[in-house]
DNA sequence: TGCTTGCCTAATGTATACAAATTGTGCACA
DNA sequence: TGTGCACAATTTGTATACATTAGGCAAGCA
């Protein structure tokens, strides 16, 4: 962890952010993170309030920074307001996007796939928000990208925190995102804004639909004990 | 301008900016700032991330910090923007006000009329930035909001700019748009979502058509000296 | 004349020492 | 045993000196 540039600390933070190894309302000190980082005080305290800008982290006077906060009611937000954006984020990418833009997004994609093949949940969640915030770009709307921003910031750190390792389903779902993501590129390869609006809302009924399993899993079966072996024991 | 404290200068500055006191694209020194300001340099730098983190300002390495610009491509995204997000924020405040901020509301209301009353362009511009702000933090949204703030310093920004002080509409404008303050705040009081949207969009209208009428005025007419007169001249 | 090169100035970026504020701890006292 | 207060320790905020970078200007060269 000893980098000695800004934006390489910058770049560092944000990532652990995202991918949760600094978990939601982590507190943020001064001291030992500019010393880990290999610069001074000042720098890292501008680095705190540029990430402050950006929606990663709270600074509050006299008290520091810590990880913004993901409590029940900014979930409920959260799910009333990213269909919303990513669709509109959908259609004005569709109709903005440019060429290099185009090449980015397909790079991130590559990038995404890869992660996938390689079994490694943070570089997949860390690649799909890549993924994302070029579409974001694309969209060539600072007013909404302000908006987006902090929509991915959350959607990602909820995606790692709802992640099940072990369920099958996973796989299943990740791969359909991928194949999602191809039909995005095309819609908006092809500048076609109602069909990448509709792409996106599928997009978010999945990743909606993983999340919400996750919280509210099918119930444990009644009889634990199967009707035949509990014949034998009573 | 001599104030010793950092929220002073913060306070200030946003005020110089969102009353274009400070040009949109203006630079700003750090070290005439932080001795008008009575800081010095370190906390004056915090004021200006903190300032491009709301979206006042854009700060570039090695090259300080400028106002942020309002060119073509920026207005044009701004009025394609502003309708759905207000509209959204609106039906989100009727949904979620508190007691408090509705007494906040209509306090920032009387603030609005009283500059109007004033003859203060300048005062009635900031209060009304902050009647719709105000609105902003009733709809409980984080995401939403800063996408609101990004967008209320621009048409603040553009409201000034496009303002006639000669021009005896601006005054009927301004009064009918306290009119329509005073049934969104009933609609938001009444937690009637749906009037409030519509009671908003009718208020963009109005601030739409305003800006509009600027930009293309009715054309001056084709026959500079009337006809009888030129009749005389030939 | 036009272009490149290198210095010079003015600005921003960084480190560090010191000031102020918050939080934790121990002790006195009811 | 619990409460309140004072002091100490830790952490954040500020000022200032110094380092670094960008941009302009002039001299040198083609």
């Amino acid at each position: 962890m000893t980098k000695g540039s800004k934006d390489a600390c910058f770049q560092s933070l944000k990532q652990a952010i995202l991918t949760t190894a600094l978990e939601p309302g982590a507190d943020l000190d001064e001291a030992s993170l500019s010393a880990s980082y290999g610069i001074s005080r000042t720098p890292l305290r501008e680095v705190l309030q540029r990430l402050a800008g950006k929606g990663y982290v709270q600074i509050e006077s006299n008290r520091g920074a810590r990880v913004s906060s993901m409590n029940v009611d900014v979930m409920r937000t959260f799910f009333q307001t990213a269909p919303m954006v990513y669709a509109n984020i959908a259609r004005l990418a569709a109709e903005n996007r440019t060429g290099p833009q185009l090449d980015t997004l397909k790079a991130d994609q590559r990038a995404f796939t890869q992660a996938i093949a390689n079994n490694d949940p943070t570089a997949s969640a860390l690649a799909n928000h890549r993924f994302h915030a070029t579409i974001g770009a694309m969209a060539h709307n600072p007013y909404l990208m302000a908006c987006l921003d902090r929509l991915l910031i959350d959607h990602t750190r909820l995606g790692q925190t709802f992640y099940r390792p072990a369920a099958p389903s996973e796989k299943v779902a990740i791969l359909k995102a991928a194949e999602q993501h191809d039909a995005m590129i095309s819609a908006i390869e092809g500048r076609e804004p109602s069909l990448a609006i509709d792409l996106t809302l599928q997009h978010w009924d999945l990743s909606r639909d993983r999340m919400e399993r996750f919280v509210r899993p099918d119930p444990l079966p009644v009889d634990v004990i199967p009707l035949k072996d509990r014949a034998n024991a009573l």
